[in-house]
DNA sequence: GCATTAACATACAATCTGTATGTATCCTGA
DNA sequence: TCAGGATACATACAGATTGTATGTTAATGC
């Protein structure tokens, strides 16, 4: 019984491959770094060769990219997931849509990837695209609909989400480095209050 | 007239290819990236030879490191130079060192430097100690002033600052790739507004 | 079925990093 | 002051990595 031998579609090849190429470069570049692993390494853990990494990929950044793309997609699913529950109530939206964030930035690696080696890899306008496009529009659109509703002063929410954004980022990357949570997560929140308080 | 046949004490030699050397990294680091910047081309760019920089740095890296650090050290000494005339005022001082923070980043490669590439390269932790250390210290005595006075809510300080140093790093990054400044130093300055509005 | 294309594997060229080794210059103690 | 050692380099080398070019096998379209 020939196990590998069956006969399977290009497509499915190409789906098989690609697959096997992510998960073991996102393996590889969240235990050392994306510039300490080595092509060789992945595609050896991917169990082909680099030939078959240069046909799917055009080079070892592209392949990252596809890593990085994967997991800002999956944090920003859970996000949205558990924020859509609460999308009449603007506040508690945004409190749920932070600690999903949190919970979310707990897997192994998704800070290394999305908040140090993507930026400095990528760019960082290559990730805040990333997160526009993959809808993680919990805080902003959160943001707009506590303005409309009077519970924050008005300002330019774009803006004021990134700034926020950066702030769960640096959270996520102390909580992580080991630093106490619960001052940060205080910290944060007395953010977010305050800027809800100074409207009124 | 042996112009360059001078003879150098080997402090002096030190000191100068040392520096030599720091300059043309910066210089190609931050036209480029630190992956990007090859140690031949430094080199070639210092008037040295490699061996040269593998006598005086440890490798690459530490090469990158003594840039990294000389550029932080700027950095905050500006901040402090700004701030420490408003000594008396905790808020003013806020306020003056904030301002002085987003000119000095304004030093084209800072941001690479000191957002992008140095978390990526020497870690988080690394740059939060060299701020530390080389005494950045504006920003939290600020906070602590501040909540001292009433101004701000009493907050975990530490963990605050570096939150609100995040914002305001990422509206560095913003505003050096173009995006309307005035949008985020509102946004910026309705986030501090709101914390001490909510003490009241 | 057969020509074409896709999916790889293998081989190669160009670099790059860190180290080992060699040499000139400086410093130090007798 | 000068001889021996240390310091500041330059040169040469080994190993590894990236991207490309070429070859081969398997699927697909006509």
């Amino acid at each position: 019984m020939q196990a590998t031998k069956t006969r399977r579609s290009n497509k499915d090849r190409t789906d098989a491959t690609r697959a096997d190429l992510i998960a073991a470069a996102r393996k590889l570049f969240t235990e050392k770094s994306y510039a300490e692993t080595g092509t060789p390494e992945i595609v050896a853990a991917a169990g082909v060769t680099r030939g078959a990494l240069y046909h799917h990929f055009a080079d070892k950044q592209a392949l990252f990219r596809a890593v990085v793309e994967m997991e800002a997609k999956a944090v920003a699913a859970e996000i949205e997931r558990a924020a859509e529950r609460f999308d009449e109530n603007p506040g508690i939206a945004l409190l749920a849509g932070s600690d999903a964030y949190f919970t979310a930035m707990r897997v192994p690696g998704r800070t290394r990837l999305l908040l140090l080696d993507g930026p400095a890899v990528l760019g960082r306008a290559a990730l805040d695209e990333m997160d526009l496009r993959h809808g993680n529009r919990t805080l902003r659109e959160g943001l707009a609909a506590m303005m409309d509703a009077g519970l924050i002063r008005r300002l330019p929410v774009e803006p004021l989400a990134e700034l926020l954004g950066a702030a769960f980022d640096r959270a996520a990357l102390a909580i992580e480095a080991g630093s106490p949570t619960d001052d940060y997560l205080t910290a944060l929140h007395a953010i977010i209050d305050g800027l809800a308080q100074s409207a009124k």
